[in-house]
DNA sequence: AGGTTGACAAAGG
DNA sequence: GCCTTTGCCAACC
């Protein structure tokens, strides 16, 4: 029997799945959009995102930069997956959210997947 | 059962 | 604009 916060993760993760390439979201968007308590929580669940079919890639922190986590390997590899779908980043390591931020799921996705 | 940790974010200095 | 503090809450000792 799985607990309540699996349901959570699921969401989490077909959220970002929607996220199309060349675009990316933050955690807090995600964590608004797929009904999650905390920011926090969508880190989590992109920390075992890696075995599952989910660009775990496309999400970067509110400031627009790749978070800090504890395999810094992952980080790089972030960098440059987002390079390969023509994500710019500036010199400081940032990636401009007004050119490259994802809108959002469109509203009938969000009806048929019970997000609203 | 209780304290610590963390792939965040917003507010304050 | 950078650094610190504070709120957050499930996962993990």
């Amino acid at each position: 029997m799985a607990a309540k916060s699996d349901a959570v993760y699921a969401r989490i993760y077909r959220v970002t799945k929607e996220i199309p390439a060349g675009k990316v979201a933050t955690y807090g968007q995600i964590a608004r959009i797929a009904g999650a308590s905390t920011p926090r929580m969508v880190g989590y669940a992109m920390a075992g995102a890696g075995s599952k079919d989910v660009p775990w890639w496309r999400v970067v922190n509110a400031q627009g930069m790749i978070s800090p986590r504890n395999n810094p390997f992952s980080e790089l590899q972030q960098r440059d997956l987002l390079e390969h779908e023509g994500i710019t980043f500036k010199s400081n390591d940032r990636i401009s959210l007004k050119d490259y931020g994802w809108d959002g799921p469109e509203l009938p996705w969000l009806k048929e997947n019970g997000l609203i």
